[in-house]
DNA sequence: TACTACATGTAAACGGTTACATGATTGC
DNA sequence: GCAATCATGTAACCGTTTACATGTAGTA
């Protein structure tokens, strides 16, 4: 079974709005889907060479003075039609996220009652953190955004953040009742 | 900053209980913390290898009739302090899990309304199928392993799993419904 | 006859992060 | 003077999966 790389899609998508260079790409991905998904450089640019490679992309050098040279990229044709075969494709299988929190819970009997406690205290910090941050990206969203016409989608998945958070923070104040009735 | 090697405390967490062997591990991996880790014997037997260099576990080699020898890796004191150091060592981060749906969901105006809907629809099948899996795992728990010392610990995880599941069905269902609402 | 369970392991490749290297401009 | 922003990229390493290799015993 080969493995698709989905840091391509990730980039052609980006590219399905208008042309960017590598650097832009990396601030594009940090102020919109940051929340579910990263890449870094080492990542961003032998993709975006590989995409010029397999023609879904084109470059176009910009000599600038004293700086390196700004390489904009555009999505082909051919990109085109690549990028949406693969939005339509179903997503085959769902992922299992490998967990830490839950690994250290699954032994907690090695600790004593207290010791998870905490761990799971300091967890559910961390969370209402992720949370605030979610919450201000809405805000941001709602009131400069609201006329763009990826706002709807960008909203869902916005919302999938905030659904899945909330949802942690319950666990989490659930899972401390309970230990406390040990 | 050092990446600290997770599948170690995976294995000795296991070790802790009883010694066992790489088959063994693997066989115990999937019917416990598969909902939430797992492991293949690309990473078990070299890690175990390792385990024995560290002095965190020792071999004793059984053979046996026209079956490779079975090695039995057993944790020893010194694996058993780096393994609960580890424990109580709180998360530092959560990490960003990459999400296949959302980044399709993302990029959701580059298809239509009914496209976008049939994605949502599909994976919420699955999501379903996965949460009758984690019930009967459940049953499987409170019917045959009530006893046990650990049973508390992993019914966490497994409710952590449910309450996750039953959310982003939840997602899905009202992402629908916003969507047929375009 | 074929599949499953038992039992070991390796090699290649993939996916991803981190650290490094370079250097101009702008603003505090 | 220092940090941030713009802008390119690579190399080393880590973590992980997949495919391969080997072979017996029991069962459907």
């Amino acid at each position: 079974m080969s493995r698709e790389n989905k840091t391509m899609y990730t980039l052609l998508g980006l590219l399905m709005y208008s042309p960017l260079t590598g650097y832009e790409i990396k601030r594009s991905i940090e102020n919109s889907i940051k929340h579910f998904w990263q890449e870094s450089y080492g990542q961003i640019y032998p993709t975006l060479k590989k995409l010029v490679d397999l023609e879904f992309a084109v470059v176009q050098v910009e000599k600038v003075d004293g700086k390196p040279d700004r390489k904009l990229y555009s999505i082909t044709e051919k990109g085109r039609v690549e990028f949406i075969n693969w939005l339509k494709k179903p997503i085959e299988k769902i992922p299992i996220h490998k967990d830490e929190l839950l690994l250290k819970i699954f032994y907690g009997q090695n600790l004593t009652v207290e010791e998870n406690i905490e761990q799971i205290v300091q967890y559910q910090d961390k969370m209402e953190d992720f949370l605030d941050t979610l919450n201000s990206t809405e805000e941001y969203l709602v009131t400069r955004r609201k006329k763009d016409p990826n706002f709807d989608y960008w909203m869902l998945t916005l919302s999938h953040g905030q659904l899945i958070v909330k949802a942690t923070i319950q666990w989490c104040e659930e899972s401390i009742e309970k230990l406390l009735k040990k």
